[in-house]
DNA sequence: TAGGTCTTGCTTGTTGTCCAGCAAGTTGTC
DNA sequence: GACAACTTGCTGGACAACAAGCAAGACCTA
């Protein structure tokens, strides 16, 4: 009876240390930062593992940012087909979207610092145009939620860009500008303030754009 | 009388040349994919001069660092002055603060990348106290404008730090989370929009904010 | 000619990629 | 069922490319 391996061999738990290793080096150190012998360490592979399995550094870093972008667009139209299902209130409704949108991105910070850094790198990588699916579908479900046509839309995708904003800048610079203007972000606490704070602004956001509404305010704005 | 030189000899030109080239060059690829060889080069000396007027490449990222946040600072000190000496209402001035600022970062976009990118390497180099000083002048100045006592200061550094998010977000991605939600950064036409919404976003969270205010939000919100 | 300015050659270290090889299975054959 | 042939998973050495830092020297100017 052979004695139990310390590894035994298993290509997909593999690949899958490898790419879970990467996308935490890469989001935290960027990509020129993180080397190929890390990831391995990381992986509990050796160095030349990640290199057999992608083939190379670039396409590692491209399998990360596709397995990414397909949990965030998985996110998108879940959190789309719920809110079309529900029988609230428009303000209501993008009340909750936003508060779950902020919420599911403090749980997945690595997404943000991977966009941030492809953003800031300015190479097209994210602009192919599979990649743009799930803001496309967050925008028509905003659109269609709010009952504006074509003409308005544009302040649809305007207020969703805003939304996209405010969620994600507490997680890149929870430690740098935060700070500096008097906002601490230690405990849960001080995300949630955040977080009620981005969803009132949004709400009243949305009451100027569309005025011509019966204003819900008051009962959306007590969403959490 | 001599030949004129093709180049002639001047430190403080050559040190200017090579911080204006190291600036671009860090916010465009990252300190890690930027060469001293290639800050040389788009500076129009030699391979070794970066490192003999700075020292080390730390040094010379430091450098930059310090020139880009000294000129952030002043700016933020003279948009104070004006608004502090400005008799108009704080809805006006606000609105009048926020499109100014936007401005200032779309005509200097190379600090918002670097800052954004010492935020994502997430080692402590902008928590020296120092560099603080311009978001804790910006706090105190809307603080004293809006009226607002110490506890209801904390609405106010939210405020601020939306303000922040919303400006920085289209210089960084308007190549790649905003034509995903549908929002076009070509022209300037464009970046004006966006500004009006922006402006338009912080004058409803204000009036949300300070309830108690008369609003003269109507007028405030013609600004610009 | 003295000293600051700037360049070039060299050293040392790191990184990505290629590749030969080996161990653990898997399949086929008798 | 046993043995050989073959595939797959994974390792670690070799190598070329390139980086930063240093030092020696060239060049210019005062």
């Amino acid at each position: 009876m052979p004695i139990r391996q310390e590894k035994e061999r298993n290509a997909a738990r593999s690949r899958a240390a490898i790419l879970d290793a990467a996308e935490a080096l890469f989001a935290a150190r960027g990509y020129d930062a993180t080397s190929l012998t890390e990831v391995g360490a990381a992986a509990g592979v050796s160095r030349g593992t990640p290199g057999y399995f992608f083939g190379s550094k670039a396409e590692l870093y491209r399998a990360v940012l596709d397995r990414a972008f397909g949990e965030v667009r998985e996110a998108v139209r879940a959190g789309r087909a719920r809110a079309l299902a529900s029988s609230q209130s428009p303000e209501v409704i993008l009340a909750g979207a936003v508060s779950d949108y902020f919420d599911f991105l403090a749980a997945r910070p690595n997404f943000v610092r991977l966009i941030e850094r492809e953003a800031l790198s300015g190479n097209g990588e994210l602009e192919g145009a599979e990649h743009l699916s799930a803001g496309q579908e967050a925008l028509a479900a905003i659109s269609a939620e709010l009952g504006l046509d074509d003409a308005e839309s544009g302040d649809a995708a305007q207020l969703l860009l805003s939304i996209i904003a405010l969620c994600w800048f507490p997680l890149i610079h929870a430690r740098t500008v935060a700070p500096a203007v008097g906002v601490d972000f230690g405990t849960a606490a001080d995300f949630e303030r955040r977080k009620r704070h981005v969803v009132s602004l949004v709400l009243h956001g949305l009451s100027g754009l569309a005025r011509s509404t019966t204003s819900t305010l008051a009962e959306a704005d007590a969403h959490d």
